[in-house]
DNA sequence: GACATTGGCAGACATCACGTCTTATTGTAA
DNA sequence: TTACAATAAGACGTGATGTCTGCCAATGTC
């Protein structure tokens, strides 16, 4: 049986993060944040992991500018979609339904269900018009 | 940055699977579904996952009865959960929100934000008892 | 009881994912 | 051109995962 490789490892994840809040910067910045006082190793290894990041279009390089500039192509919401679906596919047979209703049934709680009724009732207004 | 092992791999579900369908079953007739015609290596590798889950507690053997009998101490639900708080906890600091906005903004056609709207009539109704 | 057959158990093993690091090359600024 | 920073290519160690071998224990058959 074939291991399923991940989308975004934990270590790219806490790359793509930090991409999520600066929307543009460099190796360089990203280093100096994620080890500060860091070393050469830090900075080639947050490096590896953006050219692997490229490489699965998680991430784009502009090359124009020296140094390259990086910036998301996924945002955190698709990256929730994507790990949701996986999540159906493995266990649901793609089907969301099921996610839906333990979230509703088993881990939400009063206040939480109340915000998700006028999440659908906004939704029905905006079809409505 | 250490890697975070999954609960259940690929091949351990495969037998988790059989073992929702089963309830309770030995080795043996998990190995001839999984593996039908399979070698004595098959059989080996099916009581691996089945020891690997057994340390994990997702799995119950008795060893009673011989052949031992296996059964699942977790159900698929609880499995959904546990995969749905594992994304909540690495892309939305442990809240569930998120997951729910994107399902119902993005992933669901109308018919399935309607039977969501029963669902939650459902639920209200049973905490009006 | 001796034997054949099946199951259980312990551990070996190969492969690959992942995180990290080294080294060499290239570009930039002074 | 010299010094320095960035890029590129790839090596490396560890551990997760899937698979398999070999030996012993239990069971059933004659």
């Amino acid at each position: 049986m074939a291991r399923t490789p991940q989308d975004i490892t934990d270590a790219e994840l806490a790359v793509i993060n930090l991409l999520w809040e600066r929307g543009r910067t460099t190796v360089r910045d990203l280093t100096d944040t994620l080890y500060p006082g860091g070393t050469g190793a830090h900075y080639a290894t947050v490096q590896k992991l953006l050219e692997r990041l490229e490489l699965k279009k998680f991430v784009k390089r502009d090359r124009k500018p020296w140094p390259h500039q990086f910036e998301p192509k996924i945002d955190r919401e698709e990256l929730i979609g994507r790990r949701l679906q996986a999540t159906a596919d493995k266990l649901c047979e793609g089907s969301l339904a099921p996610l839906l209703s333990h979230l509703v049934k088993v881990k939400l709680n009063p206040d939480q269900l109340s915000s998700l009724r006028d999440l659908l009732d906004d939704l029905d207004k905006e079809k409505g018009r």
